[in-house]
DNA sequence: AAGATAGATGATAACGTTGTCATCTAACTT
DNA sequence: AAGTTAGATGACAACGTTATCATCTATCTT
């Protein structure tokens, strides 16, 4: 066990929470209306609603309109807009327990959407059907316009239904067969292969997989294209150099404790994702397993996060710029042309980050 | 140079993009609304509302309502009671690039403000005083119910227009003093403190604080409590010491670099956020100086990152989830009291959670 | 200069809820 | 059993905006 000592409160000699109230005199004086600007203005609300939306007015009312909009302070309300225009213009995302990974997903996704005025909702789930089926119920309250979301099995049955209900759909990372959805997918296969290809060729013969059960379809290409890799270079599949459980970083973690304690351990792991790589680093830092001294590691999934093992950890991933790119890309296709016309899947190239994490097995 | 050759593309053989395209033909019906359900019902739609709001009504109509509403798939209509009510139940947060701690603080704040019906509208900024106005415009639209931000002083001038405008803010890290608004910071001076002078205490006497200029609250009570532990340990102030620049990546990149370069090099660095600590990881990682080797390194915020470095990051910080939690329950305080009541300001302690970047100086 | 015409304007009805208030119903009184 | 009353119900007006459409106003024709 390494030097993990959690010492919390250390000299906590004081109260550890401190509260102190003020007393303010408030004046919250009510917002300004379309009609009060109208009044003002001398103009009826119809012609304020079209040089709101830019629509030609007479040059005489503009100049009035101006000033009576600057002089109430008034803002558009963009509420009563989505009530009468039936459109929200807001994208609800639905995110399992932001890692890292999401969180520059979440980022970028608003970012790509801030310029044609849509905002993004964020929902975290726990990967559980039952809080999924909630966000789900809570976007479609909301009437967002869309929704972005990761297509675990789990999600399927309730997805359907909603999107029967009309609700859009862009779904990333793994694929919910058969739903009328855009898609935006990673190259798991042919990426996960040419990443434990490093390994092998790097002189590994004993490479592990960890991944969780069998469910999600990134999760099967992923494994399909480590056991690509593997035959292309003549290696054995070996039942126990899978170690599966769950894809967070508790089944990051019992796996590589498993496989380290096999009579015959291996000497790389490939890690499927972000939380499991996580877990699995911590396990080794536990129990003082230097990487890569002592073993090989690689992930899929690529984060900052990962600059900061001192070797760095050699990965494959779409970056998240390029991710959102995409998801935005579809999802503004779908939001202009409406849920007509013919849906969308993208595959997009992870890359390998080659960094310091897998070298030659130490025989 | 440490061996971080970003390789992109390895045997990019292939097309890096694929798209495919399916045509299908969409149903989109429409929603069923309150009056939908009243008719089908026979019953008037303020009965159907007051089922809705768990208002009594009379037996006899509980059972053809939930009948209707259950025939029709209808699901209530948010924006228009938002419309109606005048509030959104939406709270708006504004995040500064969405690092791994803004992440988990916005992932932590969506779960505690669920239970009670409300949703959380993220906004990402850059740090400029231009984009910080866009966001506030942009929630003020929205009219969320509340804003929670961090108190930069660049917001200052905006925030407190939108303030007298009527919206609620709750202000977290930084401060604006004056500014009518709900608080909630860290003991920044004293855990600032207490980190340094565990530094002090394993024999260090070259101490060096990376921080960036002296605006914002915080940063200034980071740096009262450096010079604080080094006073109470008679170490001198030194001008070189103090590495000022940007209080981001960059920042702390640069500011190690001018650090490490110095006639006299500190032997241990204190890192005032987290931006800055990935900064400094990566130049040390960069010209191979191994921490705790080579240089102590010890840290403001506490992520889950610091722990995929082998030593571990010593730091100080509190989770995300207290300070969460915090920022809940005096926003809730808000959002249920009205604009009336007083003002809150919560002060939070900081854990210092030792972990190995931190040891005695090799002399 | 008067008639024709393109195009902006004003009044008003939605959008889907909830809140108000006068009315009606059913359960108590006596 | 009739009178009283607490309380649920129904009709309808908001909430702030946009879309429609008939009307009005400038400009262009001849």
């Amino acid at each position: 066990m390494a030097s993990q000592l959690a010492l919390k409160g250390v000299g906590d000699d004081q109260n550890s929470l401190t509260q102190r109230r003020d007393t303010v005199s408030e004046t919250s004086r009510k917002q300004a209306t379309i009609t009060d600007v109208a009044q003002v203005a001398g103009v009826a609300v119809g012609t304020v609603s079209r040089y709101l939306n830019g629509l030609p007015i007479r040059n005489a009312k503009r100049q009035p309109i101006e000033q009576a909009i600057s002089d109430l302070g008034y803002r558009r309300n963009l509420v009563a807009v989505s009530m009468k225009r039936q459109t929200t213009h807001i994208v609800g995302m639905m995110v399992p327990a932001l890692s890292e990974f999401h969180a520059g997903l979440l980022d970028q996704l608003t970012r790509r959407l801030r310029p044609t005025g849509r905002a993004v909702l964020s929902y975290c789930h726990d990967l559980e059907a039952r809080s999924i089926e909630e966000g789900l119920e809570f976007f479609a309250s909301h009437r967002v316009d869309a929704v972005v979301m990761d297509g675990l099995v789990i999600a399927g049955r309730t997805l359907e239904r909603h999107v029967n209900d009309g609700l859009s759909v862009v779904l990333y990372d793994n694929d919910i067969p058969g739903l009328s959805a855009d898609r935006v997918f990673t190259t798991n296969r042919r990426s996960s292969e040419r990443l434990v290809r490093h390994l092998a060729e790097l002189g590994h013969t004993r490479i592990a997989m960890i991944a969780g059960r069998r469910e999600d379809s990134a999760g099967l290409e992923r494994i399909e294209g480590y056991e690509d890799a593997l035959r292309a270079h003549g290696l054995e599949l070996r039942q126990d150099y899978y170690g599966a459980g769950f894809w967070n970083e508790e089944g990051g973690y019992a796996a590589v404790r498993d496989l380290l304690a096999l009579p015959e351990p291996p000497t790389a792991i490939f890690s499927a994702n972000y939380n499991m790589t996580m877990g699995a680093l911590r396990w080794l830092r536990e129990h003082n397993v230097e990487v890569p001294r002592d073993l090989s590691l690689v992930s899929f999934d690529d984060v900052p996060a990962w600059s900061i093992h001192p070797a760095g950890i050699t990965a494959v991933g779409q970056s998240s710029e390029k991710l959102a790119d995409a998801i935005a890309s579809v999802l503004l296709e779908r939001l202009d042309h409406g849920p007509q016309s013919g849906r969308r899947t993208l595959r997009i190239d992870a890359n390998i980050i080659l960094r310091g994490s897998a070298r030659n097995p130490t025989l």
